[in-house]
DNA sequence: GTAATTATCGTCATGTTGACAATAAAGCGA
DNA sequence: TCGCTTTATTGTCAACATGACGATAATTAC
C-alpha cells in the first residue's frame, strides 16, 4: 500500500467540498446480422474481475468528458478514429455503484457501423460485441450499475431512432432503404412494413440524398443508395434537431392576436 | 488560508484516479403571467460576486446526485417540499468552466408551478424567478457556463412538452385546459389555437382526467378543471413514459411471418 | 427461361391535423 | 332584466399521414 496525500489550498471560512473519482462509461449499440449488439469489456482487476463491463475509465485531469469518453473508447477497441455518434447519456451515482467508494460515472452512447475490434495483448482488457439480448435475458451479467445504464442507453436509442435522423449512424456512409430498416427492426425489436418505411424514409423532407448509385450483386433488385442529408448529419455531442418525426403536438403558431 | 489534507489508500500498482469536486445545478422552470420563468440567485461571494446564477452547489459524501439537487433547491429557496418535477438534464466539464479549476457540475430540469419562494437572510444567497426572456436577450447575465446550460434546459423542455404529459408539470394538482395551454405557449414560444389544444388534450387517452369540478369567479364561461390521469405522473427523476404523442415513425410491428 | 428474391410504386380506407364556424355559460354595465 | 363581452366547448371540413396490402420491376439462382 501507499499512502498519496492531496493538498488542496481552500479559504479557511469555507469546507472543503468533497472530491469524486469520476469515470465515463460508453454504450457502445451496433446492429450486426439484423440483432442489436453492444461493445463490453472483461475486467481483468478487481472487483468484478472477470466479469463482462461497459468500456470505461476515469477522467483524467484537464479532459472534458466527451474527450474522456473518446479516449477510453479509443484504449479498449484500438480503433483510432470512431465512426458513429456518440452523446451523453446521463450521469449515476456517485453513491453506492462502485465496492471500492463513492465514484460518479458519466455514461455516454454511442450508435456506430459495425466496426471490427482490434484484439488487445493479453494483459489488456478485451473488447467485443455480444447481443444485447444475451445480456436482457440473463445469459451475461455485467458489473457495476452497467445493466441499468444498457436499459436507460436501450431506451434512448429507441427513442432516439422516433424523432431523429440518427438510426443512419448504425450505417455505413452510403446504405440502402433496406439497411436503414434493418436498424429500426434491430433497435425496436419489431419487424416493419418495407414498403411504408420505404414511403416514409425517402419521404421525409431533409432526411435522406439519393447518391444515385445502386447496389450490385446482392439478391434480388439492386437497391438504390442513401446518404444522410447534409442538414440531418449529427454534430459530434450536440443535441441531433428531430428531422424524422412531427410529433402530434408540435409548436406551431396560430395567427397571432 | 488552511492547508487541507487528504489521505487516500491505494494499491500501489494502480495510478491514483483524479477526483474532481462535483456540483448539482438546477434549472428551475415556471410559468408566470403567460411567461416562462427561470429561477436564480446573486451570488454573495467569488467567483462571479453579485451576478446571477443557477442555485446549485457541491455534492456531498453519501448523496447521490437527485438528492443534492433536492436538498440546494430546499436550502436556496427556503421551501420545504418541492412542487413539479425533477429530472436529471446532463453534465459539463469538468474542463475550464470554473475559474477556481476543474469542476463538475450535473445540471438538473425542474418544471415546477410558480411557487413563492422564501426571502432568505442578508448573508444568504437570495433565489427569485426572472423571465427567460431577459436572460435571452441579454439582459441578464449568467455566472459561469449557466447561460449554455439554460440553453439545454429550455431545448429539453421544449421536446418534453412534445412528448410527454410534463406540461401539467407547471401546473397545480387540478387546472384548466386553458392554464395547460398557456403553458405550452409560454415554453414554445407561439400562440394556439384554443379549440384544437383543447381537442387533443382532452383527446388523448390516458393523458387527463376530468375531476368533475370547475372553476368559478372568472371571466367567461367556468372551465371544467382537469388533472393528470395516474398513468401519466410523472415518478420523480425517472424517465417519464410518452403519453401525449405518437410520432411519425412509431415501433409498430407488420405481421411476422 | 423460370422461379425466387428483393426493391419500389400505387391504392385505399381510416385517422389526425389545422382552420374556423357555431354554440354555451358565465360576468358586467345600463 | 337585457344585451354585450368574455371565455369554454363542440362541431365541421378539407388536406394530409398512416397502416394494410396489391402490383410491378429488376436482379440472382437454378
Amino acid at each position: 500500500m501507499t499512502i498519496i496525500t492531496y493538498y488542496c489550498f481552500m479559504p479557511a471560512s469555507h469546507p472543503a467540498p468533497e472530491r469524486f473519482p469520476v469515470t465515463v462509461d460508453v454504450v457502445a449499440l451496433t446492429v450486426r446480422d439484423g440483432e442489436l449488439h453492444v461493445l463490453l469489456i472483461t475486467r481483468l482487476i478487481e472487483p468484478f474481475r472477470g466479469r463482462l463491463a461497459l468500456p470505461g475509465g476515469f477522467v483524467l485531469a484537464g479532459e472534458d468528458l466527451l474527450e474522456a469518453a473518446v479516449r477510453e473508447l479509443a484504449e479498449e477497441t484500438g480503433v483510432e478514429h470512431l465512426p458513429g455518434h456518440l452523446e451523453q447519456l446521463g450521469s449515476y451515482g456517485p453513491k453506492g455503484r462502485d465496492p471500492r467508494g463513492d465514484v460518479l460515472t458519466v455514461a455516454h452512447l454511442l450508435l456506430a457501423p459495425d466496426f471490427p475490434v482490434l484484439s488487445a495483448g493479453s494483459d489488456a482488457e478485451q473488447a467485443a460485441w455480444y447481443p444485447v439480448r444475451d445480456v436482457l435475458d440473463g445469459k451475461l451479467e455485467l458489473a457495476f450499475d452497467h445493466a441499468r445504464i444498457l436499459d436507460d442507453a436501450l431506451e434512448r436509442a429507441k427513442s432516439k431512432l422516433e424523432y431523429s435522423p440518427l438510426g443512419a449512424a448504425f450505417c455505413d456512409e452510403e446504405f440502402t432503404i433496406a439497411q436503414l430498416r434493418s436498424v429500426y427492426e434491430a433497435v425496436w425489436g419489431t419487424r416493419l412494413d418495407a414498403r411504408n418505411f420505404h414511403r416514409k424514409a425517402t419521404g421525409t423532407p431533409g432526411f435522406l440524398e439519393d447518391t444515385g448509385r445502386m447496389t450490385t450483386g446482392d439478391a434480388g433488385r439492386p437497391a438504390a443508395l442513401f446518404r444522410l442529408a447534409l442538414e440531418a448529419r449529427p454534430t459530434p455531442g450536440q443535441p441531433t434537431r428531430a428531422v424524422l418525426n412531427p410529433p402530434l403536438m408540435r409548436p406551431r403558431a396560430v395567427d397571432p392576436r
